[in-house]
DNA sequence: GATCGTTTGTGCTAAATTGCACACACAGGC
DNA sequence: GCCTGTGTGTGCAATTTAGCACAAACGATC
């Protein structure tokens, strides 16, 4: 199997396995290109030729078994394993992330929550005690994860993220809105509400000067 | 000034902006494309052309003033005015969204917070009172807004976008599942971290299995 | 079993994006 | 005022990404 297929591809894929997860529990059996793409607001021919990476999927005259696509993105995104994740800063952002039922249900089990304040350590969010992040290295010793969500105060971005890689795991989800730096071979991946208001008020003032 | 500047570019903007601001907060004054790129992991080439869609802003020699190219950068994104921001849903993600400090900082100012939930609506968030969701519609003929920040159950996030939508919004920040429609001249971003895990877990998975 | 309407997989072309590399400009020292 | 070191702005080339368009395949129908 090639290793070098683009990135851009691999981002799509969530996009499509979200959709066919949704027609597989709608009961659909066969959908086409065409359908997907009207759909997800991209072109059938883009769609085939993302899956073509990984396979022949389909049958033409067709279209793609709902159910034999889905799984085998499952296989392709490793979503026939699950995941282990641990949360880091445990604010009102922390706390509405681990209580988010879209991780659980999607194979990621956040195993472990962690925070520096003494007036939260200790405490249960849905059914985890909350740990002291002063901890947090020689927990993952024992128990392992895989990802690490950061959604500690900016400042203090880096430092948490350092810990974790150093602990050995491989990808972080980035909730802080400092940017930090990683390993090259550490997945990586920043969410910033903020940037993406920004770029959004560059196109209004845009439309609202004219147009 | 040209109309055609690519969306990637766009996107990119707040990215230096954010470093700029940080610079002009250590008191930096000047700064060249290189440093900018290797503290955001961009070659400095890009940058400059980036910046040189709207106008020549450094020196040769010198690189670039920090105050001043930090003030282009509001212009051009709009940061120069404040926005009106509403937010919908206000679950444990909303409540999140409405008392995250970022927004306001940013010249983002949250109007109003809607929700369904009759044990909601009533009750103060930072200072704001919980609104109806259903008087959303006429209280935005009264006091419109420019972003509309969407953090309601997947199901009824279409709705909702409707809603904002025909009643003048012309940008929407979507944290559902779901991926809504909205007409092309609306600002539209979805973010969903679900997707960012998963795509992850593709490189994890080729990790793990080998080299 | 031939024909028809569909839809895939993909070679090839077009478009978008990135980045090299250099002329030109500026500041500082001599 | 000339030289030197540095860093911008940009023409151009390379690379990446998207998408057209068609042969091949499949199922249905007669």
């Amino acid at each position: 199997m090639p290793i070098d297929i683009p990135d851009v591809v691999i981002d799509r894929l969530p996009l499509y396995y979200r959709l066919l997860e949704r027609l597989e529990a709608e009961g659909r059996s066969v959908v086409s290109s065409q359908e997907l793409g009207t759909e997800l607001g991209v072109t059938p021919a883009q769609i085939r030729k993302d899956l073509s990476y990984f396979g022949r999927f389909g049958k033409q005259g067709r279209g793609y078994s709902v159910h034999r696509l889905a799984d085998e993105l499952r296989q392709i995104l490793g979503l026939d394993t699950r995941w282990r994740v641990t949360v880091v800063g445990i604010g009102r952002l922390g706390r509405a992330i681990a209580s988010y039922p879209g991780f659980e249900g999607q194979g990621f089990d956040i195993i472990a929550l962690y925070d520096a304040s003494p007036s939260l350590v200790g405490t249960e969010i849905e059914g985890r005690t909350v740990r002291d992040v002063s901890s947090l290295r020689e927990d993952l010793e024992r128990e392992p994860v895989d990802i690490g969500i950061v959604a500690v105060p900016g400042e203090v971005a880096q430092e948490v993220v350092d810990t974790l890689v150093n602990a050995g795991v491989q990808a972080i989800l980035n909730y802080t809105p400092n940017r930090v730096q990683v390993r090259t071979d550490v997945e990586l991946k920043h969410i910033n509400p903020v940037l993406f208001l920004q770029s959004m008020t560059y196109h209004l003032k845009r439309q609202r000067d004219e147009r």
